[in-house]
DNA sequence: GACATATTGATAACGATTATCATTATCACA
DNA sequence: TGTGATAATGATAATCGTTATCAATATGTC
């Protein structure tokens, strides 16, 4: 696949016309990717720097945020700013939409999506005449492996990564 | 009202047990604490420095920043963390929990509470074994103005602050 | 007033991210 | 296959919001 940098200031919102365009392949930017979709999930930048230099070794830290931020213009990844401030990224586009669950004790994402909450945004929108272009739900507490009830270990144990 | 420093370096998230003691009074907390009730609310540390400023001038913003973290720490402020990842305070305590829905054209932030969404996503936690301590929901697009419609508005005339 | 200590503000430090810029790698084409 | 244009890279400086440090100051108690 050909990864070309969008060298934007702009935010790093996946974008419909993403102005990237094909010009020169490496193998840097491909091995981001490769450590986005074949990684955990959910990586922050400099996690992604350190996978990414076991396939690269000479990759530097500016190369692979400019990955992501290209990776994110063109849709390829998605950038998500929890509690800490500090970015995390997944890839998107073949991915369907989902909000986290984030344990505040062990720090595990798990991703899950109410279709019925997706669709109260919207009626709580258009009530205020606002038009959404995209939303961010987190919830905070404990897993289940964390909080550590019976109920909890049999949702662990069916550990599915997207549930409705 | 006696407001004394938490020192504590956890996070500012709102406590229970929180551990302010009153010991000493002193004016420049109580302007912190002024603006962030007088004041339109969703303020930066940065903006509420410079409105503490005109109350006492000689305040420094480290003084700002240790006063938020109290007022976080013992519940009578709530610190959340939008897409741009600058802190933004609001009072809290005598406050409602609500979610915002933020502008990005004119970056306005608009309170809403929808108790079917609230109720939901406790649904959603249960659903995955997961014990809920906090969430943030936060739904951006253009708010009622920068839209520009007639429902739009409207809805911009009623003005409400709170509303389900 | 004198003392213990809580609070303050100037400023250094910090961590994540971005900008700079000289060097290197890639492509189109002769 | 060589060559020139330029896209991509990495080391590093800069930036920005926030926190830590510390000497000076303010406050409460006796
Ligand atoms: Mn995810
Ligand atoms: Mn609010
Ligand atoms: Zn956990
Ligand atoms: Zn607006």
């Amino acid at each position: 696949m050909i990864i070309v940098i969008n060298m934007s200031k702009k935010p790093l919102t996946a974008r419909k016309n993403c102005d990237c365009r094909a010009t020169r392949r490496g193998a840097r930017r491909e091995a981001v990717l490769d450590v986005l979709t074949s990684g955990p999930g959910h990586l922050s930048a400099e996690e992604i720097y350190r996978a990414a230099r076991k396939r690269v070794p000479k990759i530097g830290i500016a190369t692979v945020y400019r990955a992501l931020r290209c990776l994110c213009s063109c849709g390829k990844a998605a950038e998500f700013i929890p509690a800490d401030g500090v970015a995390r990224y997944e890839p998107a586009g073949s991915r369907a939409h989902h909000d986290h669950l984030i344990c505040t004790s062990c720090g595990s994402f798990l991703e899950a999506v109410d279709p019925e909450i997706e669709r109260l945004q919207g009626r709580l929108a258009a009530r205020h005449g606002f038009r959404i272009s995209s939303h961010k739900l987190e919830i905070y507490g404990l897993c289940a492996g964390c909080a550590g009830t019976g109920a909890a270990r049999g949702a662990l144990r069916r550990r599915a990564r997207i549930v409705e």
